[in-house]
DNA sequence: TGGCTCCTCCAATACTCTTTGGAATATCGT
DNA sequence: ACGATATTCCAAAGAGTATTGGAGGAGCCA
């Protein structure tokens, strides 16, 4: 093996995690796995994939180190294999949204106009967290919220909010969390609470910017 | 277009970006564009591929906003489109050799003990560089020395080393630098620099890690 | 204009990846 | 051991990608 055909394989293994963040498929999988860990069926039903695939996108992001499992009687449980994968699979949806029109038009055709929320940095809500100034809304569905959520956060999965309005106190700042920087359930959260006169702001990054930002996070007691 | 219409939609956004981080050769491309922006031909050269191939590769990089390019006469040269790709680059590598065994293994074939040879770290460098006690030596082909490098270093490329070691003073340390955290340059240089009785390192992170840090850099005067 | 060089485009081939449905496997509870 | 459930494995079809050689286009220089 010459030199040329040894650094071809280095090239080689460098790519293997890129091919791992090129599909739309694995990439949802990663930020669905980066609220916790969850089982195959479960990621395949939040991402409405069919089990198989789920399976085999699964496998793809372990051969690259991306996702690790643990079997937990009849099921597996995966997770993301460390931070820096969240970081990782971050910097390539920023980018693409800060560098490609096109995605940037994909974000604003999902999200909305995200930025005329004025979307609350972490460390602006961690020092008001502190304040105990703000209601803070974890608008994820449930089981994410028991995987883990910002100290003191209150859970109303986003598909409940408009129901539950009048439990929400009159008066108080509002900041609303969910998946990410491109999840769209805290932007449609605080435009709900907007129109009734809530004064609401999305959390920027949701709970994994929070997690990455070195931040504390709560874990429901295990049952 | 439905909700769900609408997240696929944006996750195949993202996904380009991705795509465009999965073959061996269009990173290889990019480590080469970090030196310095180069013309398809040059380019094609250097990392042995065909031109009309290498012309596609770029347009693929070119499509996820990697690179861009400019016409000056009859050539087209390429450049990295900013200095955050050079950072999603590099930690795409870094992940892989920090989390697969088999790149990890690659990396040690093509490159040798790295960590053996103690890598000097940039700011290190940077420190001992005011202090006038070091000899930086660029190991990189000349015309990528022209493009941009460490002030006060001194260009020898990698293969006119051995013939150029009389001109080398006796006694001083000695700082290697080339293309990256995963070029042969400087680690071979290093070896043979100590082989015959100077004590040489490398430098962590070649040129593209010293721009990342915000060091600065001297672009020779153009012609 | 003609000839030269550099690059892009095109068409064809050979791969590789994605996705699906169904069969096979593993574990649990009875 | 058996049935139920969750996951993986497998085969096949379809889509997409890599690579090549050669034709075409664009700019330079005489």
């Amino acid at each position: 093996m010459d030199e040329h055909a040894r650094k071809m394989a280095l090239y080689g293994q460098f790519a293997r995690v890129g091919k791992a963040l090129a599909s739309p498929a694995r990439l949802e999988l990663l930020d669905l796995l980066a609220q916790g860990e969850r089982s195959v069926e479960d990621l395949a039903a939040a991402a409405r994939m069919k089990t198989s695939n789920t399976s085999a996108q699964l496998h793809t992001l372990a051969a690259a180190g991306l996702v690790a499992s643990r079997r937990d009687g009849v099921r597996i449980y995966y997770r993301i294999a460390g931070h820096e994968v969240t970081a990782l699979a971050g910097r390539v949806q920023d980018f693409a949204a800060a560098r490609l029109a096109e995605a940037e038009r994909a974000a604003r055709g999902y999200l909305g106009d995200v930025a005329a929320l004025e979307p609350v940095g972490q460390d602006e809500l961690f020092r008001r967290l502190g304040e105990g100034q703000v209601l803070v809304l974890d608008v994820r569905p449930e089981a994410e919220y028991a995987a883990g959520h910002i100290p003191g956060a209150v859970s109303v999965p986003h598909d409940q909010l408009a129901a539950r309005l009048a439990e929400l106190p009159d008066g108080t700042d509002i900041v609303a969390y969910c998946r990410g920087r491109y999840c769209v359930f805290a932007p449609d959260a605080v435009r709900l609470l907007r129109a009734h006169g809530f004064p609401a702001r999305p959390l920027d990054g949701g709970l994994p910017g929070w997690r990455l930002a070195g931040l504390p996070v709560t874990v429901a007691a295990s049952a």
